[in-house]
DNA sequence: TATGAATGAGATTTCATTCAT
DNA sequence: TATGAATGAAATCTCATTCAT
C-alpha cells in the first residue's frame, strides 16, 4: 500500500516546518543546518519550505517567534491572575518558570539568540518588544506590589530587575556547555539565588 | 643592532593571525567570516595562514586559547598574591574584573563560546579545564578564606560559587543584544549583585 | 438571452491566456516569465493553464500563432482585393503596414522570434510557411504586377523582395533597444526607404 | 603521464572564459546556458569562473564587450585611413564589412543583443556609446565627404544613415532563423541594397 | 473542470582547502 | 616560506510540472 506522495495540509505546514527547524537548529546551530535537512525532518520538500518561508533567515525568525509567542502569553496571563503576595509569587510561579527554562526547549532558543541575534537586528527588536521588555515590566509590577504591601523595601532591584533573570540565562548556558564536565543543579541554583535576593530586600518583621 | 621597524617577525605571525581572526569573528561570527578575510586583515596570504592553522576550526580554537590564556594567568596571579580580606577581595579585584568583562573584547569570546561551543567539544573541554574550573576554584578559595576569617557564614554560595559569575555572563549578553533598545549600567548591575550576595552571607558583627 | 457580463466563457480561455502570456513575455522575455505569472494575469489557476497548454514551450508557440494568424489573414485579404497600381499599393497599404509594426505589439513578437526562435525549429517552420513565405509571395505578386503594368523595370528587387521588409525589422529592433538613447522617426525611415527603392525601379515616363 | 590539474594562467583566463561563453550562448542563448557548461568548455572549474566574473550577468556583459571592442577599433581605423571616394568606400570596405557580419560570429552577438538587451540597460548604453553611435558617426562622415566631393546629393540618407545598416541586421537575422527554409544570398542582398541607395543619391554626371 | 499545494531537478553562487610556482 | 590561482563539494533558492482534492 503506497503512502501518498502528497498530504495537503496548508494550515499545519508552517508549524511543522518551524518545529523541524527548531530541532535542527538546536543540534547544529543556524549556519550549519542545511535547509534540505529541515525539509526532510518536516517530511516536506525543499520547494514547499520555500513556499512558506522566502529565505532561510525568514525561517529562522519564524522559528523564534512561533516558539516564544504562545509560551509568553501563558506566562503573562499567569502573573495577572494571581492574588499571591509578592514573595509567594517569586517563590512560586516565577521560580517554577525559572527552573523550567534551562531544561526546556527554550534553552535552545536562548543559545540561538545569543549566537545569531547580532546578525538579525529586526529579530532582536521584535524580541525586545515582545519578550524582554514585557517580562521586565511584569517583574517590576511584582516588586512594586511587594513594596506597597510592606513586604519589600525599596532596593537596587527596582533599578535592576534583570538581576532576577540573570541566573536563568546562566544556568541555561552552563547546561548547554559544561554539563558533561560538571552538572549544575539548576533548581538549587535558582532557589539559592532567590533566597539571597529576598533575604536582602525583605522588610524585617521583628 | 635594531631590527627594521616594519619587518614582521616570524614568531609573531600566529598571534597576528589570531588577532585578526578574533576581530573578524567579532564582527561577523564564525560561520560568516571567510578565511580569506582573516588572511587579508593579518596582512598574510591564505596559503600562509593554512601553514599555521590546518583548518578554519583549528584557527577558531587557537583564537579562543590565545585570547584567554594570558589574561587568565594575570587574574589568577592576582588572587594568590593578595592579602586582602575576602570581602575586600570580592569588592575590589573581583568586582573590577567583573565590571571589565562586558566592555572588553572578552565579551566577543563569550558570545563565540555560546554560539559555536557546542560544535567543538574538545574546545569546551579545554576551556573547562583551563578557565572555568580554575576560576571556580579560585572563588571557592576566597569564600573558604572568608569563612575561616569569620567574615562569612557557610551558605548556598559554597555550593554554587557560579552565582558570583552569573551576572557577568548576563550583562555581557545584554550588552551585545539589547544595548540599542535599553542600555544597562553594567557597573551598577554588578555592584548591586555583589551587595545582595554579601549582605546575605556576611556574619553579623553586632 | 444575454449572458452574464462578467462570466468568462470557456471558449475564450485559451485566447485570454495567450494574451496574458504575450504581455508577460513582452515585459520579461520568455525565460524570465514564470508560468504562474501568466496564470495570474489571465485570472486563471496554474493547473488550468496546463490543461490548455501542455508545457511552457507549448504556450509560447501558441502565443506566436494566435497573435500572428488573425493579423495575417487581414493583410493578405487586403492585397488581393485592391485594384491599386503597384506603386500605389507600396506607398499605400504596404507602407501603412510597415509603419505600424514597430509601434504595435507585433514588435514584441519579432523580438521573441529572434531571441527564442532558434530553440524552436518547428515554430520557425510554421512561421516560415504561414507568415514569411506568404508575405514574400504577396510582395512578388505586386512587383510582377508592376512590371506587367509597365510601372517597374525588372531589378534585383525581384530576386530580393526581402529588401522591402528589411527596414521593418530594423526599426523594430532599434525602437526596442536604442529609443532611450536616440529616437528614430520610424515613419520617415520607412518612407525614405521606399522612396529609394521605387526611385531605382520605376520606369522613366519622359 | 598525468596531466596537471592546475594551469596557472591568470592573464589568459578571462579571454578563454568569455570565448567559451560566447560559443555556449551562441548555441543555446543566455538563459539556457548553464554556467557550469561555460566552465567546462573553458576547461576551468565553476569556482574559477566566479573568481573572474562575479555573476552570470557579469559574464554576459564581458562577452559582449570583449567581442566587440577589438573588431570595432579595426573598423574605425580602416575608415579614417582611406583616401577613397565616398562611393568607393561604400562599395569597398563598407560593403565588405556588411557582407562579413552575417557569416561571422558577430551575428551571434547581434542575436544576443536583441534577445537579452532589454534586460540589461547598462549594456545597451555601453553598446550605444561605443558601437552604434560611433558607427553612425562614421557613416555620416562618409556621406558628408561624398556631398563635398560632388558625388552625392543631399538626401534622406543624411537623416537616416541607419538605412545603410538595416540590411546587415536583416540578413543576420534571416540567416539565423530561415536559412534551413530558404537560403538568402547575403552578398547579393547587400550589394543590391547599396545599388539602390547609391542610384538614388548619386549626382548625374551627364 | 478547476485549484494551488507539493514536488524535485537543476541553477547560481560560495568558500574552505589545495598546490603549482 | 609564501603566494593566490584553482578546485569542487555543498548550500541556497527557483520554477516547470504534477496531482490530490
Amino acid at each position: 500500500m503506497a503512502k501518498p506522495r502528497y498530504r495537503r495540509r496548508k494550515e499545519d505546514r508552517p508549524a511543522e516546518i518551524t518545529d523541524a527547524a527548531m530541532a535542527a537548529f538546536a543540534e547544529k546551530g543556524y549556519a550549519a543546518t542545511r535547509v534540505e535537512e529541515v525539509a526532510k525532518r518536516a517530511g516536506v520538500s525543499k520547494g514547499l519550505l520555500y513556499l512558506y518561508f522566502k529565505t532561510k533567515e525568514d525561517l529562522f525568525k519564524a522559528v523564534i517567534r512561533n516558539f516564544v509567542s504562545p509560551r509568553l502569553d501563558a506566562l503573562i496571563g499567569n502573573i495577572e491572575d494571581s492574588d499571591l503576595t509578592a514573595e509567594q509569587f517569586l517563590r512560586g510561579p516565577f521560580l517554577d518558570f525559572a527552573k523550567t527554562v534551562p531544561k526546556s526547549p527554550a534553552r535552545i532558543l536562548i543559545r540561538l539568540m545569543v549566537a545569531e541575534g547580532p546578525k538579525h537586528p529586526d529579530l532582536i527588536a521584535w524580541y525586545w518588544e515582545n519578550v524582554v521588555s514585557k517580562g521586565l515590566q511584569a517583574i517590576r509590577l511584582v516588586l512594586e506590589k511587594g513594596v506597597q504591601n510592606g513586604e519589600f523595601r525599596r532596593s537596587a532591584l527596582d533599578d535592576f530587575p534583570q538581576l532576577l533573570i540573570s541566573p536563568i540565562l546562566f544556568s541555561t548556558v552552563w547546561t548547554t556547555l559544561f554539563d558533561p564536565h560538571q552538572k549544575l543543579d539548576t533548581d538549587g541554583f535558582m532557589e539559592s539565588h532567590i533566597d539571597f535576593v529576598l533575604h536582602s530586600i525583605k522588610v524585617d518583621k521583628t
